[in-house]
RNA sequence: GGGUCAUUAGCUCAACGGUAGAGCAGUUGCCUCUUAAGCAAUUGGUUCCGUGUUCGAAUCACGGAUGACCCA
């Protein structure tokens, strides 16, 4: 079979025999034969690494201690023959110092028998050697787990990407800013939910399996159920459930959910992300920007602690408020051109052609300003900036702008070139509605599969009557990877959707 | 979807058409000592898979797999 680096060791679904594991199996079993339980089922430490670091961070030098600790954790490094030995836990490291006067011969012996990468539980007094290691004298221990695979421990370190991303537990234990970045992530949602928790609003969970897939311009998975014998769709967007429910009555929801999208993977893309849309009746997309970047200001500094933040060597400050510009604007900055000079489709393609850009199936100017907007000046948008006013061929589900005709009031969040968000005045005319989606639906019919269904029960909902409403959705594994300083969207996922590896 | 590159021992990497190697880890022995870190000896390979070219292939060609980066 094609094997890859870091899992010639475990197979798909079998173990292959090999002399490293051969040897931990050959210690696992005179464990067993001296009685020893290598698999037991808990430990009741006293303290964790970090604790006795600082509890004791004064204790100076060669200093023994009376203090009697028990600790736990994975061996990953020993020395002088297990005279050393470094056990990690979650909070950090401690140095165990296992010396013959301190330890029963037995014991003592026994510890031939572990390997690195093995849980020990261990119980001795603190002290602090001479080179200044926090260690524990120990005076007894037990194993806790037996280990059976080794560990890519080397000095050069755990590199290749594709065995770490396929053995992320492996990469968890070998490198530690994984757990790190994983735990910004949970710090960051927390965040997030506590800002909108202490303003009214109401977490809700809405259907991933539905039987149209709407609410954003993208392909769907496809799924079956059995005893109905039908095929279902995993969600693409949470919009239309959670609009529904400010239908219902609930005036402020958000849904911190996974979204599934069948597309193209890269270091901005996995298959399955998580995204937080919140909906509040009675507000507008002017209402919402200010709402907007308070949040995302908020969780930026509650992660890291400031809200400038170094991304890829550049410097990102989220400070809000944040600079809004028009997409006309914004074209006109970047190229020169006005778009709101074109008054047709065919001079908005020679416009773009003269810039350069290839067009494909874009069928009106405002689409075609949409990919000048992609090609030239997404990019540029480096600091958080709001681009608003887009044109309403692309924004279906948005209300028509108040003064400025052919566009909606809809704003993208762009940071470091990249949407961060995606938020507008929700439109809720049921006949405005209806005919947009019927218009999504004539362009599904004509061949694109990213363009929307016609949802007849939300156009249902729709009739019953929405307030004015304001709807944002923000991807969080994009806001992680700025907040994390992550070059690849596979960074703060735990675990990546990979290609399986083929077995001929 | 296209291009470029990568894949060799458990890990990190050499070998560039002529006997597959190193460091680390592993094993054994000595040593009760440490911070990449004791000393000595030593085991370990489907060179990602397949088909060719060649007297001879890790190396060259073609096809395939997986991944990374860039582009659309």
């Amino acid at each position: 079979m094609g094997t890859e680096k870091g899992a010639s060791v475990v197979t798909e679904n079998e173990q292959e025999s090999t002399r490293l594991r051969d040897e931990r199996l050959r210690k696992l079993k005179e464990l067993k034969e001296a009685g020893v339980n290598p698999y037991p089922y808990s430990f009741q430490r006293t303290a964790t690494a970090q604790e006795l670091q600082d509890r004791y961070k004064d204790l100076p030098n060669e200093t023994e201690t009376e203090d009697e600790v028990k600790i736990c954790g994975r061996i990953l490094n020993e020395r002088n023959t297990w005279m050393f030995v470094d056990v990690y836990d979650e909070s950090g490291k401690i140095q165990l110092f296992c010396h013959k006067e301190s330890l029963p011969q037995e014991e003592l012996k026994r510890l031939k028998l572990l390997d690195k990468g093995d849980f020990i539980g261990a119980t001795g007094t603190i002290r602090r050697t001479k080179a200044g290691e926090l260690s524990i004298r120990v005076k007894s221990y037990e194993v806790l787990c037996k280990s059976l695979l080794p560990l890519p421990l080397s000095w050069d370190g755990f590199t290749d990407v594709e065995a770490r991303y396929r053995h992320r537990y492996v990469d968890m234990i070998i490198n530690p800013e994984v757990r790190e970045k994983l735990r910004k992530r949970s710090l960051a949602i927390r965040a997030l939910r506590n800002f909108l928790d202490e303003r009214g609003f109401f977490e809700v969970e809405t259907p991933v399996l539905q039987v149209e897939a709407g609410g954003a311009d993208a392909r769907p998975f496809i799924t079956h159920h059995n005893t109905l014998d039908i095929d279902l769709y995993m969600r693409i967007a949470t919009e239309l459930h959670l609009k529904r429910l400010i239908i219902g009555g609930f005036e402020k929801v958000y849904e911190i959910g996974r979204i599934f999208r069948n597309e193209g993977i890269s270091t901005k893309h996995n298959p399955e992300f998580t995204m937080m849309e919140l909906y509040q009746a009675y507000g507008d997309y002017n209402q919402l920007m200010n709402f907007a970047e308070e949040m995302v200001q908020h969780v930026c500094l509650q992660v890291c602690g400031s809200t400038k933040l170094s991304y890829q060597g550049v410097e990102i400050d989220f400070k809000s408020p944040w600079r809004r510009v028009t997409m006309r604007d914004a074209i006109l900055e970047v190229t020169g051109l006005d778009v709101d000079t074109l008054k047709n489709l065919d001079e908005a393609r020679s416009a773009a052609k003269k810039l350069g850009i290839e067009l494909e199936t874009q069928e009106s100017v405002g689409e075609v300003a949409n990919t000048i907007f992609e090609e030239k000046v997404e990019a540029t948008l480096i600091q958080p900036t709001f681009l608003i006013d887009y044109p309403v061929e692309i924004s279906p589900l948005t209300k028509i702008h108040r003064t400025k005709p052919g566009l909606v009031e809809r704003f993208e969040l762009f940071i470091y070139g990249r949407e961060a968000a995606n938020g507008y005045s929700e439109l809720s005319d049921p006949l405005d509605q209806r005919a947009r989606l019927e218009e999504q639906a004539r362009k599904r019919e004509a061949g694109n599969e990213e363009a929307q269904p016609l949802d007849l029960d939300f156009i249902m909902a729709m009739e019953y009557g929405m307030p004015p409403t304001m709807g944002i959705g923000i991807g969080i594994d994009r806001l992680v990877m700025l907040l994390t300083d992550s070059a690849s969207i596979r960074d703060i996922i735990a675990f990546p959707t990979m290609k399986p590896q083929r077995k001929d």
